[in-house]
DNA sequence: CGAAATCTTGACCGATCTCAACTTACGTGG
DNA sequence: CCACGTAAGTTGAGATCGGTCAAGATTTCG
């Protein structure tokens, strides 16, 4: 197992308690399998940084050309959309990447990432990833995968949003809380109401007067701002 | 420029007027760097099959394991919604592929490919494809291509259904349709109004009537079902 | 502790869906 | 080649969902 992480090249500099072990070493999926002599090449590619809660990594239209991978705290995706509305795409923790877009593409970025919370970040060069890629086709093999999940995942988001009303659709982003959580009825939103809003294709206002008629329903129960309980996910799923 | 395509295996099996020349033979983006002898070797193993208009190449929750490569005719790639509905993901041209669900995932297909004409298909086994990745990685690299594009215009997707009314959505695809037919304001439709609703996530009744009020508005000009004449691009993209 | 952001609730309105009737286009078989 | 049947497309009327605006409550964080 120890060859399966990297380890964030800065030092413990935050000054505040977080739990340094946990924090600043991390499960990276698309080098899992590498043994280690090719585990330092990819080290030495490596750089890192880190980001303030609100620090843009990149933004859209900018040319960044580096793969990110979140090695601490969150990081989001949004795009704004033609009429200036922000629609977050999804949200990376420890282990997920983003980048890809100006990596594989002429094109420049189509979407913003922004620090959710304090985050060290990996970055590699696109000339260095594209080496790496070339060198160890392993590699390239997990980042296909990698793609597949999210095409699919996306693919199923496009067709709730195309089909289904947000009642359905918030519904079903509790139950695949539900199930994130190992099945236990209490479930902690991943983000902030207003974020859940954007992420669902709907407005705080909307947001909250479904939650509400969910409890009044008896469905479920909001316990804080951000736990609830699911009291009956069949009904909750069923209309 | 030789070799830069697939000669499709089946022969001119068809009885129909169809152009032999053209139908049967497909530049395959994926492939089309690879030298002579390299291409044989994808060529043995490829097969290849012949769809009928409404055959289904695969089904949710089938367990298709290879990859297809449309070389004639035109494939859609539709979902039915947890509620039933349909909704079109995409539509595959020659050259264009699907199947990477299952081909990177443990999981089942999560779609349908439906053939939308008669259409030949190319099919590479899971294994024998991950093969070739693990052999060329250039092939690999050229997939990963292909993914980020996709991946950025499912989320251009996905953030105008969260974001935009269907008026926009329908204004934004017939400026896709200019811009793919090279800026001519005469555009052809790709597909049936039944399917464009559905690929807009709209119904065919608003659709109608949508192309109906922008017509009326001066913006285009509905010459037969699936003509159209772009009259004012700007102002049908303004609001 | 206080300012700013988030969240909630109410009232209203507009976009779009649904249902239904009708027209048009298309493919098949006589 | 035409007739017919089915599917696709159109149009209208009514209902509903969800967005907007506004005010107030609550939380967060410096």
């Amino acid at each position: 197992m120890d060859k399966n992480y990297i380890v964030s090249k800065q030092g413990a500099s935050c000054g505040c308690s977080h739990d340094i072990e946990s924090s600043c070493i991390t499960v990276v999926p698309i080098f899992n399998h590498l043994e280690p002599e090719q585990m330092a090449e990819v080290m030495g590619v490596i750089q890192s940084a880190s980001f303030k809660k609100g620090e843009i990594l990149y933004r859209e239209g900018g040319s960044s050309d580096s793969l990110y991978i979140v090695n601490r705290g969150s990081v989001k995706i949004y795009r704004l959309s033609e009429s200036g509305k922000e629609q977050l795409i999804r949200i990376l923790n420890p282990g997920d990447f983003t980048g890809e877009l100006a990596l594989f593409r002429e094109a420049h970025n189509e979407g913003y990432a922004e620090a959710m919370s304090e985050s060290d970040v990996c970055m590699i060069k696109r000339d260095d990833f594209n080496a790496l890629l070339q060198k160890y086709p392993t590699i390239a093999l997990k980042v296909l995968s990698e793609f597949a999940n999210r095409l699919g995942a996306l693919e199923t988001q496009t067709t709730r949003f195309a089909t289904e009303k947000v009642e359905t659709r918030l519904a079903m982003f509790l139950a695949e809380c539900q199930e994130k959580a190992h099945g236990s009825p209490n479930i902690e939103l991943p983000m902030s109401k207003k974020n859940l809003a954007s992420y669902l294709g709907t407005t705080p206002e909307t947001l909250s007067r479904k939650l509400t008629d969910f409890e009044e329903a008896g469905y479920i129960q909001q316990r804080t701002s951000k736990n609830i309980t699911i009291l009956d996910l069949d009904e909750l799923l069923l209309p």
